[in-house]
DNA sequence: GGTAGGTTACCGACCGGTAGGTAGCACTGG
DNA sequence: CCAGTGCTACCTACCGGTCGGTAACCTACC
């Protein structure tokens, strides 16, 4: 036993004050923390938190870019070589749901809450990371439309309508209330996706295949 | 009409104030804006402000709940007598959107983005007056359920899908965009409506309901 | 093995600046 | 006169950030 036991390694220490200062920007906002309150919560002095740190904007903005690791991970990753188009957006939904409403990852929920509060190059480059994301979605709704398995609509709108219900959630979810993430993710996939199926008349576009393959309703369960 | 010209009435110039702090708060987020900026943006000195005032956190409540009165005579007198609950979704779609887009009312922006800067009984206050909203929501699903006009949904999780789809707009929208608000309201109208159509049972329920064109694609938007 | 040199991680003290907020005086119109 | 309104001047507390210094460890070389 060297030195296995001390020496918390750099890359991890530098982690753990990410998920620190991340846990109180959550709570309490980018400017309503100082680096005084995230230098005591890692029981540090605020001399000691700078000399991992370069600055307050360096570090919410690292904290973001772990955010979007977190989310390429745990959802994205899933995801994203799914070859049936809806069955890709069903996926995006449930975990994209759990990301926000299961507390683990706090970087996310800032990355939502202060989407303006960078600027500048670190603003653009975050920007860049998130409408990946939105390009994503945009295609996987071009492309159901292409196969005839939608009805057409457009892919901007209903991409930022698709985002717009599930990060919503973050403003509204309490663990404890009478509907379950679970709840809101099937409700929700349920709201969206058979309404969107190519309607009785509707021509498919392209004629190609549209076997109009009807997703069973998963039970709503009790509104509670 | 005695004293019309001079006289800012008291009330005006409040009102006044009240509208420059939102415009301020609303581009620097609550935290990031300082009283100093705010009554020099008044053309006051910051004594001069407190005149008006109480402190800070009474003049964010003040804007909130002038924000929800705007939103009530913008967006829900126009609908609460509707009889249809679809055509009065749809009412709230169109002018909630617009409330939104349209940079008239800075207050709501702040009410939706600094929804837990608040704290104690004044949050509680407009959380109340927010959750009246929410209520009429799914009142309105519930109805439309009852009717048969839509096959049955949890009216919870319809009404904050509903709310999350119109009012994250606020964090990507750019007027000068390739969407403008009417083609986002019109295409989040017949995203999410006619999916909900009844579709085993009840026959087409149309009766004044329009076919509900479908916007044009327009190719892409920006994202945030 | 001992020690010199370098590095990492951290601290106490402090910087200039600004935060929210207030006391007291001066101007104004009625 | 006086109430309403706004100003100058000022308070204390805290902001983000930096300084010089140091305890503890790692490595290299004799």
């Amino acid at each position: 036993m060297t030195q296995s036991g001390r020496r918390p390694d750099e890359g991890e220490r530098y982690r753990a004050i990410l998920e620190t200062a991340a846990r109180l920007i959550c709570e309490r906002g980018y400017e309503g923390t100082s680096m005084q309150e995230i230098a005591a919560a890692c029981r540090m002095t605020k001399a000691g938190l700078y000399h991992h740190i370069q600055n307050k904007e360096q570090l919410l903005f690292a904290i973001m870019n772990y955010g979007m690791d977190v989310f390429e991970e745990q959802v994205l990753a899933h995801v994203q070589d799914v070859a049936d188009p809806l069955e890709r957006l069903r996926g995006c939904m449930r975990h994209n749901i759990h990301l926000v409403t299961r507390g683990c990852s706090k970087e996310v929920i800032i990355i939502l809450h202060e989407h303006a509060t960078l600027t500048g190059e670190p603003r653009e480059f975050i920007d860049r990371r998130k409408k990946r994301y939105v390009r994503f979605l945009e295609e996987a709704f071009a492309e159901a439309t292409r196969q005839g398995l939608i009805r057409p609509v457009d892919p901007t709108v209903a991409a930022f309508s698709f985002l717009g219900m599930i990060l919503w959630v973050y403003k509204w979810f309490k663990p404890d209330g009478r509907l379950t993430d679970d709840q809101i993710a099937d409700g929700m996939v349920d709201l969206l996706l058979p309404g969107l199926f190519a309607q009785a008349s509707a021509p498919a576009p392209d004629s190609g295949v549209a076997p109009l393959r009807v997703v069973p309703r998963t039970a709503t369960g009790d509104a509670s």
